[in-house]
DNA sequence: CTTGTCATGTAGCGTTCACTACATGTGGCG
DNA sequence: CGCCACATGTAGTGAACGCTACATGACAAG
């Protein structure tokens, strides 16, 4: 009588559902999608649903959290300690605008526009999650470029949320990629005017 | 028998009413605020309700034209036709940042933020609203920088959208002012680089 | 086969939503 | 005063909300 032989019966695929979810919250976001839009889209009844996930904030939250193992940008890579900011700030900045624009109904950053969600409950586990990534983008300001690391994260992350919320309202892959461009190389000329860095 | 000696008994200021219903809108969203809201902050019955406003979602418009009245920012005189992109963009920026972060319940756009309602009548009234300011912005830019209007615009346009939904989530008004700065400089800069206008 | 455990479906909980039929009573007008 | 128009309050509409009590039925264990 181990444990683990007592889960017979999965009868529907929970990850799946959870899968399902994420596409609903990311299109129309938390509070436009009711418990009857969620139950029919999984094909189960309100019971299952609260047995599997124990509420609808509660599968918000992992759908976030499944939306940022596969769709999150990758912060580690895009600012490497080692790379220079003048490199990885327009380098993040295109890459969220791609990603915020490339799926034509899945807009946006879901966490970022979780955050702007009616129920508090909601919002606060948007405003958790999304706190990481500002951290991570803060922290490597603070050692790749301490004078104003602050300012600088706070110019990202503004312009992050102008990019997610303008993807959702439809503006086009094109013009958000070419704002991206130009908010990066807006980056790129003060940083280089301050520090020449090495050569040149 | 004039017409016009017909509207005696008022009873309640309806113009008050919107003045109500533009702060209640504007703190928490169109979604957020129900009718029992609006009501008792106005301390009226639903019927009075529906003969003086017609619907909750005409009220959201009177209310944001109101805003607009009172609270939009002077784009003809920060975005004067004589006036070098260079200053003017900047400080569009932040009156912006300062208008969004000045009251410490009602932040961000109003309208930009209404342009996220789940009501699809109430957004597109957002939108409509919000298409004026954008296409005052690129009928400036189409005169004083034409090289790149559409993309500087649509620099400033998911620029304000961020420092809007900023605003919404808390960021103060010092760091909102300095991101405002900061996108300011770099647009300066760019476009000081590219023509440095009359005099050195 | 019997029993126990569990996820399931049926049905409905209480609440809130935007909105309205209807009766009341006040005011201006003749 | 009598009349009547009209904004008002009372009360309630049907629908949707998130969520749950309860009975059903399938499976594994004995």
């Amino acid at each position: 009588m181990n444990a683990k032989t007592r889960q017979r019966r999965p009868a529907f695929d929970r990850e799946a559902g959870v899968a399902i979810a994420q596409a609903l919250f990311h299109e129309r976001g938390y509070d436009a999608v009711s418990l009857a839009d969620l139950t029919n889209a999984m094909d189960i009844k309100p019971p299952s649903f609260y047995a599997a996930y124990g509420s609808k904030a509660e599968l918000f939250e992992r759908a976030m959290l499944r939306y940022a193992q596969e769709n999150a940008l990758p912060l580690d890579e895009l600012l490497a300690p080692d790379r220079p900011p003048a490199e990885a700030l327009p380098a993040l900045l295109l890459a969220a605008a791609k990603q915020y624009g490339r799926d034509s109904v899945l807009r946006g950053c879901m966490i970022t526009e979780g955050m702007r969600a009616d129920d508090p409950a909601a919002r606060r586990m948007a405003e958790s999650l999304a706190s990481g990534g500002l951290q991570a983008i803060r922290a490597y300001l603070d050692q790749a470029h301490p004078q104003d690391a602050e300012s600088l994260a706070d110019y990202v992350s503004v312009t992050l949320r102008g990019l997610s919320a303008s993807a959702c309202n439809g503006m086009p892959h094109e013009r958000l990629t070419q704002v991206a461009r130009t908010a990066g190389r807006f980056i790129a000329h003060e940083l280089e005017a301050d520090e020449p860095t090495t050569a040149s």
